[in-house]
RNA sequence: GUGGGCGUAGCUCAGUUGGUUAGAGCACCAGGUUGUGGUCCUGGGGGCCGGGGGUUCGAAUCCCCUCGUCCACCCCA
């Protein structure tokens, strides 16, 4: 066991960070317009555990790296332990949730949570990183993934993120994706000596993730190989068809990829992802999800279809930055509280203004005006009410404008109040 | 898991061919006559030079190990 006396003081975990205030700000920022979206939409917030029996997690696929290899898994204390894993993304969760409390269908929501994952970090990745999703179960009508789809996009927009891309597939029925496989098992062991040896290996396991491979000595392969949207049955190809006819009537641009698998093996019909032309390619995807119509049923549901995405938080923001928007919101409070008369003044008045509803905040330790003013200029306030022993015998106040060119009159301490929602109701 | 870059003050970084009590800017604190911020001046606090071992009269500096971090591969948000 490493002793931390060799490492200086503690510090995060590897690949973990603290989001510290002002940055943290502009995660509430983030969030809150994530909520407004999805609340509008009538989604409601699901808290649920960040751990869970290992075994609903090992349903997203045995042969994908995040369940064979990136899992945060241990066992409890309990008599006889059980084996539980930090959760690796949100949609397998929220399923056994539903499956537990079936609740009415559809049942629409959304969430903001921390996802772990014990892999190498770096740009764009953590061991801990954050998802905004959304999850819509009990329902197989396109016209629903149009709405997950486009409640992604507007998100998106409302943050201003300007290059964006969206791309779609479909992967058809659960019946169509498994002759499928057995169809591109066959193409791809005939072509396997042109294959690079890690996609060769993927193919008894996994043999659509050879599809979107990045190593250029099999991308011929992969662009040659028979495409699942060519196979599709009639009803997956006319619930494609409806889904992009719903994407165009909204005015949300797409293109087909053919190649797009996502990680996860559990979707069905439509998969799509949002990539930023902002970002290096190598983490460009800023969010991505598909339906998943067989996934209740996996973890012991009664067969119900569902939907849903996973967008990064950690990655978002890098695209905020990169595009230059979505800047961190300025929080300062309205007024603070000068008093170099001890403290009583700044003890009850703050109090009294904060529970009339104005933010306020004072200064401690009994610092010096000047000391006090120069915090009071820090923090951004728009006044700061100033007492000294003068005011305090003449039951008064000084109430300093600091931004303006108000300067600073006397006031009646009862009248205060007042006067500050006089002033604050007037633009800086 | 593999490969490469980088670890000096809260932050950004200097630190000569190894040579005294390790520096700057910003930030922070206190003063600049007795009640007022944003400019200026003066002063101050703050560093296991990532950690351990080695070479040397002497190590921030050279060598080894280790931890951390960043980036890439893999994979993914």
């Amino acid at each position: 066991m490493a002793d931390t006396s060799d490492r200086g003081p503690f510090q995060a975990p590897e690949g973990t960070r603290d989001v510290l205030p002002p940055e943290s700000a502009r995660w509430e920022a983030l969030i809150a317009t994530f909520a407004g979206v999805a609340g509008r939409a009538g989604y409601g917030l699901i808290q649920g555990p960040m751990f869970e029996d290992l075994r609903v997690f090992q349903r997203m696929g045995e042969g994908t790296d995040v369940v064979r290899k990136e899992m945060y898994d241990f066992f409890d204390k309990s008599e006889t332990p059980h084996h539980l894993a930090l959760r690796p993304e949100g949609t397998a969760g929220v399923v056994r949730a539903f499956i537990q409390h079936n609740p009415l269908v559809p049942w629409k929501v959304w969430y903001a949570s921390p996802n772990f994952r014990y892999e190498r970090p770096q740009k764009g990745r953590y061991r801990q990183h954050h998802q905004l999703g959304i999850e819509a179960i009990g329902v197989a009508d396109p016209d629903l993934d149009v709405e997950v789809i486009g409640l992604l996009h507007d998100f998106y927009a409302e943050i201003g993120l300007r290059q964006v891309e969206l791309v779609i597939n479909s992967i058809g029925t659960p019946a169509d994706r498994a002759a499928y496989i057995e169809v591109l098992r066959t193409y791809l062991r005939s072509r396997a000596d042109e294959l690079d040896p890690d996609d060769r290996a993927k193919i008894d396991d996994h043999p659509m993730r050879v599809l979107d491979t990045k190593r250029e000595r099999s991308i011929p392969v992969a662009e040659a190989a028979p495409k699942l949207i060519d196979n599709l049955s009639p009803e997956a190809a006319a619930h494609f068809e409806r889904v992009q006819a719903g994407l165009t009537a909204l005015g949300i641009a797409f293109s087909i990829d053919t190649r797009l698998v996502r990680g996860l093996d559990y979707y069905t019909h439509t998969a799509f992802e949002f990539r930023s032309g902002a970002l290096d390619a190598a983490q460009n995807t800023i969010g991505g999800g598909g339906r998943y119509d067989g996934l209740v049923e996996d973890l012991g549901g009664k067969p119900t279809p569902g939907i849903g995405f996973g967008c990064g938080i950690e990655r978002v923001l890098l695209t905020c930055d990169a595009e230059g928007v979505f800047p961190a919101p300025e929080r300062a409070v309205d007024v603070v509280v000068v008093d170099v008369t001890g403290g009583d003044t700044a003890r009850d008045l703050t109090f009294e203004l904060r529970r009339a509803g104005l933010r306020a905040d004072r200064f401690w330790d009994g610092r010096s005006m000047k000391s006090q003013m120069k915090q009071a200029d820090r923090s951004g306030a728009r006044f700061a009410v100033l007492v000294g022993s003068d005011e305090l015998e003449a039951g008064e106040v000084t109430l300093r404008d600091l931004r303006g060119e108000a300067g600073q009159v006397r006031v009646a301490r009862a009248a205060v109040l007042d006067e500050l929602r006089r002033r604050l109701a007037q633009p800086a």
